[in-house]
DNA sequence: GTCCTATTTCGAAGAATATCGAAATAGACT
DNA sequence: AGTCTATTTCGATATTCTTCGAAATAGGAC
């Protein structure tokens, strides 16, 4: 993964609504969850949810599927894998990375 | 960690030339590097890194020592190791999260 | 075709971010 | 004290983000 494709899913992670409401979409597995149900559980109003959700979708970490006139919300886990492999990738490329690893120093 | 937490770090990496810098001190280990060696490699204004440093510093993803005249900036991997938990934490909570689950439907 | 629900797009206002150069501070050396 | 290097703080500007309500579109039901 490059680092500006990195960046910007970091970043579209990176606002505690979009979070939750990205929360709420892994949680929720492949059944997905449709965007009034969305709206009603983050307390936003439509639009903005709608904005955020577009940000998410054009980071590839959510993607919908319509069911009539619903629009079903899934959370995309091979996009998030590939970003934690990215983290956990950078964080033990040259360095010692272990949970606990205090006495690491040179 | 607290959602709020994690969605501030995820913010404070979702910026390119932080994420970067980020991955410079990574990549760096135990040793850390110079403010002003970041700053050659990085080819931006000492202020510019050091409004992006402070922020990394801020989500406690950074520690800095001072060594005389000079700064050492180190990645906290304990800090990186949390937020790599929280994400895959959400990921796999109530759903099924292999790299190719393809058929996870309920 | 008209109506109804679900969702997005438009337009706007205020807050936050990224960036820089200039000036200030921190620490060491003379 | 004076000077030199390393780094931060200050002040300013352009850009981007967040949020909302109102209006537009998508799809189905009557």
């Amino acid at each position: 993964m490059k680092l500006e494709q990195a960046a910007k899913q970091l970043e579209a992670l990176g606002n505690p609504t979009r979070l939750n409401l990205y929360r709420i979409l892994v949680r929720a597995g492949e059944a997905g969850r449709p965007v009034g149900y969305l709206q009603e559980s983050l307390g936003i109003a439509a639009s903005t949810l709608s904005h955020h959700l577009h940000r998410l979708i054009l980071t590839g970490l959510v993607s919908q599927e319509r069911q009539a006139t619903t629009l079903i919300c899934r959370a995309n886990y091979p996009v998030m894998n590939d970003l934690i492999g990215f983290l956990a990738d950078e964080c033990c490329a040259d360095a010692a990375c272990s949970p606990a690893a205090g006495d690491a120093a040179a």
